[in-house]
DNA sequence: ACGAAAAACTTGGCATGCCATAATATTTAT
DNA sequence: ATAAATATTATGGCATGCCAAGTTTTTCGT
């Protein structure tokens, strides 16, 4: 066991997390400005506190240039989001909390969990694999499978597929496709596309519980979706 | 709805927890150095603290004369209780958490874990009176009923009753009583007693699966019991 | 392609919450 | 009445945040 946890705060848990997804977003280093708006902080603050996690060896800090985790804050990061995407499964599963507001309470807890407990609701749910908004839960060793998907909104007529996964950050979104029955796992299959980025007419669920929806702005590039098979990710086209 | 939760942070909710349960043992005002005790802190510390709390209005505070609770002070107590005790019966029910482990996790779960998940907890739980070490859990509006109880070890040869209530705060102890399959709800029957403040020896549980013990020091002054009601209690005697 | 304006980033000074230690004040007990 | 016990008040430290001032990098107009 490596020597863990040498000043680990909810701050420092938070930051970690941050950087982690906006890495994987663009593989570049990331900026003080987009970290600190991600977690509604000052670029001062943000700055400060970047030379603090420097120090601690969670971060390669390169004034100036940007910031990426080191091994050790990948896996603080790694296991924070382990553990809010257990407690988001938990919460919904064993406690029917609605889906748009297990979001907010794992933010919390997933800071204050001991490991023990961790386990024993990893255990409970059967080592879940994905939390309820499609995300993918990293496993007990801090492996984490991202599945390649597309957001809604570049798919095109004709196309089908599995509705996977929407972003858990907003719980307006959430309560709209809840209260529309829509939720990650079903199929679905692009009827129309209104051009001039407009909305798309997209088929929901098979058989007799089928349901048509236009979706169009930012819920159709939250909403991601796994591709079927017989149609190839598209490249550059125009 | 009053107007909550102006600057309440873990540490606030501690101290005042600290003090509800000191007051309610002696109706004398709580001292700074028990106080300081009780909380791991050092009296400096914690009368620095009691300033604030002062200012918030949470505590009545005669400096060198000790302190008390203001009624806002005691709610703020009795809903982080609230949420410790629903917390020990829900991890040790629902996630089989060993018993003597979930006072720890419960101490920091009680100081984030939101109204909304709290009443689903106690709604999934059936709104339970007493969590597992037999301490009683304050409804919903705060009202705590502390059933009359004494320590075993204030009982006398032939008393019987029923183990309902133990400390959560010592693991060793818990698992010591585990160990030996002794629980609250068990009733009870003291054979013997002796002399000198030693232990006593008493009977667990009827029929079959009875068991004797010699229960005696510190354990026996942590468990409680309710006499049956064929006996008084005891005043002063000797 | 160069220099100035804009944008991005860092630094410095300050505040708050909470804890510690050491020095001081008050109460109490002998 | 004084020593011992108890409580309080400095003073300082650490984590974390803010704002304002200063630096570096990028962009853009010519």
């Amino acid at each position: 066991m490596a020597t863990r946890d040498t000043t680990r705060s909810p701050a420092v848990e938070d930051y970690c997390k941050a950087i982690f997804t906006l890495e994987s977003r663009s593989e570049e280093p990331v900026a003080t400005n987009p970290l600190a708006a991600r977690l509604g902080l000052t670029p001062g603050s943000v700055s400060a506190m970047l030379k603090r996690l420097g120090e601690l060896g969670l971060i390669e800090h390169l004034p100036y240039r940007g910031v990426r985790l080191t091994a050790d804050g990948r896996m603080v990061a790694l296991e924070v989001i382990r553990h809010h995407r257990l407690l988001e499964l938990f919460l919904a599963e064993s406690l029917e909390m609605p889906w748009d507001r297990v979001h907010a309470e794992a933010e919390v807890l997933e800071h204050v969990i001991s490991e023990d407990l961790e386990q024993l609701i990893a255990a409970k749910l059967g080592d879940p694999s994905f939390d309820p908004h499609g995300d993918p839960i990293p496993s007990a060793e801090l492996e984490l499978h991202e599945p390649e998907t597309l957001p809604l909104d570049r798919l095109q007529q004709g196309d089908g597929g599995v509705f996977v996964r929407v972003s858990d950050a907003d719980p307006e979104m959430l309560r709209y496709l809840s209260e529309r029955g829509i939720s990650p796992g079903e199929r679905l299959a692009v009827l129309e596309c209104q051009p001039f980025g407009g909305p798309l007419l997209v088929a929901f669920g098979d058989g007799e519980r089928r349901s048509k929806h236009a979706i169009g702005g930012r819920l159709a590039g939250a909403m991601r979706v796994q591709l079927d098979a017989s149609r190839l990710p598209r490249g550059a086209s125009a």
